[in-house]
RNA sequence: GGCUGGAUGGCAGAGUGGCCAUGCUGCGGACUGCAACUCCGUCUACGCCGGUUCGAUUCCGACUCCAGCCUCCA
């Protein structure tokens, strides 16, 4: 039974979808106008891996995550770099695919844009002035009646008196309301504009999402995430502008991600403290980058820090060494209890998954992996079973190759659930971080070469090549007479 | 100031009313020519003060400290 942490009703609730066997979700994407850095990472991670296990549990999940392509920032920026706006967005939308995809996340269903929604925006606002929920003001902008919508509030637990109370000053505004927020601005000479029964302007940003969540998956849903930095005003705001729309609830759970830390403060880029995802790319493997995210819970904070990747990247070549010389390809495999799965001449390095047979919850790693997933996605815990089964596996290597190879294949299953473990072993561990790429033959003729000096008893000419070896920055690994290296 | 969440062993990070998290690191042992890998073992962990209980890190209350939101923000 699936329980998801919901930010409503700030309690884990058993999940009931809708619609029996479907679930529709909507993640509140970026706003795109640089390079996306490691606390973006984090959220879209999480969500990769909640799409994952939602699949893996068998639902019809339909994931949109919108890209916010007009904003002040993105006009700023474009009038910055003297170009069009919609260059700078497509040039960085480009980019942030690339870093996604580097990173193992699967591309979302739908992916709207807010500039191919205006349609859909002018309709919502419309419909909010229609129903009294929205007012033009001298300046032409249209705003949010605030205090008009009765449950806001109830995502953030916020009362209007007290948001007012603590509120800045404000500059002179046309608002009707302190707390009113703009629906449609009016576009100032110069720049980007759409025709609207309101004059020449752009979306507020907040109506984006209200609208193309609607135009995608309608307007009661299932889920709806983001960071949590989002759930104030911004989906809040959503929530006010939805509900009074259509007049039904807008998104049944809410699932809010925690927020990546630098030195106790918040990765963002006010603060000027974040690290780009490329940048990072740089140094670590984009799988260490992966399962350091999944190392804690996605609710909580994560502290990003040299000494954490380090440590997942430690962890990681652990879970990669137990599968190591386990090959399936060409094994006869008859004589294995594999729960009628016929894994035949599969080669268990870099093999397709899709043709990989599921293994049942019979197998009690796969039954704790599961309890751990279902309790609010929790990785960390299910992580912890991917290690009792590398060690399970590391402990039959040498008296019962058959059960090493059945474990292996339900640890790289589950590992396909997490988004780890799905590179060939000897692929991911002879790779170094950056892109230099190892000498190979020059490795193999000097393991070649120190085996001899191994067979004389040279040890004065084997340990001086391991040490050349180290300074490649390699480590040679010995076994029933093969030697292994991989890099460090 | 208001709202939300958090404080676990050297570090990271789950979890539970009484018993094992897990990973990294350190230490001891096995394996090894020596290492590495691996295995076995191991390091007085639950912010502070009260309360409930046969028993609390886990439940309740107060306190201290930290973070997020209240301004664009994943």
């Amino acid at each position: 039974m699936l329980k998801i942490h919901n930010t409503l009703t700030q309690s884990k609730q058993e999940f009931v979808p809708i619609e029996p066997g479907k679930i529709r979700m909507y993640v509140c994407g970026i706003t795109i106008y640089d390079y996306c850095h490691i606390g973006h990472a984090r959220t879209f991670v999480s969500f990769d891996i909640i799409t994952r296990y939602l699949r893996y549990s068998g639902y019809d999940l339909t994931y949109v995550r919108n890209i916010t392509d007009i904003d002040d920032k993105i006009i700023a920026r474009a009038s910055k770099n003297g170009e069009n706006f919609k260059q700078l967005t497509k040039r960085y939308t480009q980019i942030m695919h690339e870093d996604f995809a580097a990173l193992g996340m699967a591309a979302p269903d739908i992916e709207p844009k807010a500039t191919d929604s205006i349609a859909e925006i002018i309709e919502t606002i419309q419909s909010l002035i229609d129903k009294g929920f929205a007012y033009q003001g001298t300046s032409g902008d249209v705003y949010y009646n605030v205090p008009k919508f009765e449950d806001y509030g109830k995502l953030s637990k916020q009362n209007l008196e007290a948001l007012q109370a603590g509120e800045r000053v404000d500059v002179a505004t046309d608002k009707q309301n302190s707390m009113d927020f703009v629906l449609w601005k009016m576009a100032k000479p110069g720049e980007p504009e759409w025709d609207s029964p309101w004059g020449g302007g752009r979306p507020g940003w907040h109506i984006e999402c209200s609208a193309m969540s609607k135009k995608c998956i309608g307007e009661h849903f299932d889920i709806h995430g983001g960071g949590s930095d989002l759930q104030f005003p911004h989906h809040e705001n959503e929530i006010a502008q939805s509900e009074a729309a259509n007049g039904c609830v807008f998104a049944n759970t809410w699932i809010h991600t925690g927020m990546v830390q630098v030195d106790k403060l918040k990765m963002s880029k006010s603060l000027d403290n974040f690290f780009t995802i490329r940048e990072v790319l740089k140094k670590y493997r984009a799988e260490t980058i992966r399962y350091f995210m999944l190392s804690s819970h996605y609710r909580s904070q994560l502290s990003y820090g040299e000494d954490n990747l380090d440590a997942a990247n430690a962890a990681l070549e652990r879970l990669y060494l137990s599968l190591r010389d386990i090959d399936l390809k060409g094994m006869d495999l008859k004589g294995m209890d594999l729960k009628g799965m016929d894994l035949k001449g599969m080669d268990l390095a870099g093999m397709d998954l899709a043709d990989l047979p599921k293994v049942d919850d019979s197998n009690q790693y796969v039954a704790k992996f599961k309890q751990a997933m279902d309790d609010d996605f929790n990785t960390p815990e299910a992580v912890a079973v991917l290690f009792e089964i590398a060690k399970a596996i590391n402990r039959s290597k040498n008296n019962d190759l058959e059960n090493a190879r059945y474990l292996a294949v339900i640890l790289i299953e589950l590992g396909s659930v997490l988004g780890i473990v799905q590179q060939s072993p000897n692929d991911f561990l002879t790779a170094s971080a950056g892109d230099e790429l190892a000498n190979i033959e020059l490795i193999e003729r000097l393991i070649v070469e120190r085996k001899q000096a191994r067979e004389d008893k040279n040890w004065a000419r084997a340990d001086e090549i391991r040490d050349q070896f180290n300074q490649m920055g390699i480590v040679l690994e010995d076994k029933d007479g093969k030697t292994n290296w991989r890099s460090c």
